[in-house]
RNA sequence: UUGAGGGUAGCUUAAUGGUAGAGCAACGCACUGUGACUGCGUUUGGUGCGAGUUCAAAUCUCGUCUCUCAACCCA
């Protein structure tokens, strides 16, 4: 019986293994670096903590079934939800700002594509307990990083901004309700891949003969890309009392972010693009979403503030921010501009022996040199010299340790310096002491006379 | 869930109805004290799987699985 893997899911052979352990280890030291702490959650969870957060529309998009208890469980699709329920549970105890993040395997039950998968990995990033733009621009900053950390610059990759609360103070100058203003934003988030025409259609059922002129309205708002016009085009909305101080003070935090971004150094990565609105109803204000340059793709990264979702979840009341950022469009993204560093599992000395007596020196000196970190290879079974040479070379290793029967009957051996060709005897004694200036400076070629 | 296009050895591929072939890789030998070269050799498949048409199927037909791309969705 032949057996494969499952649709979407990989297998990491050695190659691709070290590829995705260098991408965590890029989030992972960005992270650390902006003092986020590393948690984990489980990757089965009940289900209905994703119902709860999306809706039953979600249970199509899961790997769900029913547990021996009887306990209808889902692996994890997104970690949100897990993490506003640890951080829920212990939200009264908690320094703040939590700055927490996750790098784990999630599972969505759709059908593969480019960019997507069945299982993938997620880099999360989360803020919470503090309700102020500089949370959100803290984030921003580590996301335009995190991709910068593998070689990216503001050629590669924009992150697009947009806001959900202007989106609301604008529909609401329309007057739009709650419900309509959600379905409306739906159709934003379509508007780049849609047809005008069907755009139009779309929102003449919501708001009947306006809708004309306020597919206009919605197109000026998405194509501006300065903050200048940005201002502009809310303050003259036609908003008044309470609305109009909200949308005063939400000019004001837009302001602030962008003060830390500049401030940052970053600004040459951020565009302002109301485009983006987002799926999810539960994103409350700074909506991002980071792409490829020239807008192609899928969104390599995308977060913004949640601030009512603890809350719904079962915690209290807890103002948060985040983003996720996926393993598979980067690693697309990476390849496509030639970014991904070519992986050699290289050992720093091979030992090359003559026969079953050098053989257990050998494999002492080994012992001690591996005890000290070093990586240490060997042939498993005898074998001869050329074979071994060849072996040895083709590992890439940089050095080769000769196990002679003459070297060693002098106490020594001799070393090899497989890149220059250079050789020379070292006393076995004395081997850890030589070998980190060895390592350092390689041996010439006529090194062997010294 | 829908649509389009693919699946021949570990990889890249040839064979348009008539003996499944090559390159690379891997392994072995030349080669028991010095590698990157070379030479020789070996291994690897019933053509994703199943059915059908045919004297004959990798090739044509149907089903199915899977991959790629797209639609839907995108947390």
């Amino acid at each position: 019986m032949q057996f494969e893997s499952l649709p979407g899911f990989r297998e990491f052979y050695p190659e691709a293994c070290r590829l995705r352990n260098y991408i965590f280890s890029h989030w992972r030291k960005v992270a650390r670096c902006y003092c986020f702490s590393e948690y984990d959650a489980p990757v089965l969870e009940p289900l209905e903590l994703y119902i709860e957060k999306s809706g039953e529309e979600i249970v199509g998009q899961l790997f769900n079934f029913e547990d021996r208890g009887g306990r209808a469980v889902a692996l994890r699709p997104e970690m949100t939800p897990s993490l506003a329920r640890l951080v829920g549970a212990k939200a009264n105890s908690l320094k703040r700002p939590v700055k927490w993040f996750n790098i784990g395997e999630h599972y969505r039950y759709e059908r593969p594509q480019k960019g997507r998968l069945r299982a993938f990995y997620q880099f999360n990033v989360d803020i919470f307990g503090e309700a102020g733009p500089a949370a959100d621009a803290e984030l921003i900053c580590l996301l335009i990083q995190s991709l910068q950390s593998f070689g990216l610059g503001e050629a590669d990759f924009k992150l697009r901004l947009s806001d959900r609360d202007l989106w609301l103070l604008m529909l609401a100058s329309e007057g739009l309700d709650e419900a309509a203003s959600a379905k409306v934003l739906g159709i934003v988030d379509k508007l780049e891949r849609m047809e005008r025409a069907k755009a139009l259609e779309s929102l003449s059922a919501i708001l009947g003969e306006q809708a004309e002129s306020f597919l206009g309205q919605v197109e000026r708002l998405t194509t501006i890309r300065d903050f200048a016009g940005l201002r502009a085009f809310v303050e003259a909305l036609p908003l008044e009392g309470a609305r109009q101080e909200a949308a005063r003070q939400r000019l004001a935090e837009w302001t602030a972010l962008m003060e830390h971004v500049e401030a940052a150094g970053l600004m040459a990565f951020l565009q302002i693009d109301l485009g983006i609105v987002r799926g999810l109803a539960y994103y409350t204000g700074f909506v991002f979403e980071a792409f490829e340059a020239s807008g192609e793709g899928r969104a390599l990264a995308g977060g913004g503030r949640y601030d009512a979702l603890v809350k719904k979840l079962g915690g209290p009341e807890m103002p948060a921010v985040g983003f996720a950022m996926g393993d598979v469009t980067l690693i697309d993204l990476l390849e496509s501009k030639a970014l991904l560093p070519k992986f050699v599992d290289a050992p720093d000395i091979v030992i090359v022996m003559v026969g079953a007596d050098e053989r257990k020196l050998a494999l002492l000196d080994a012992a001690s040199l591996r005890a000290v970190g070093y990586q240490v290879n060997y042939p498993l079974k005898e074998q001869g010299f050329g074979k071994q040479f060849k072996a040895a070379n083709q590992s890439g290793a940089r050095f080769a340790l000769i196990y002679g029967t003459d070297e060693l009957a002098r106490g020594a051996v001799k070393v090899k310096d497989l890149t220059s060709g250079g050789e020379c005897e070292i006393r076995r004694s004395d081997l850890l002491q030589t070998l980190p200036e060895l390592i350092e400076h390689g041996l010439m070629a006529d090194d062997g006379a010294r």
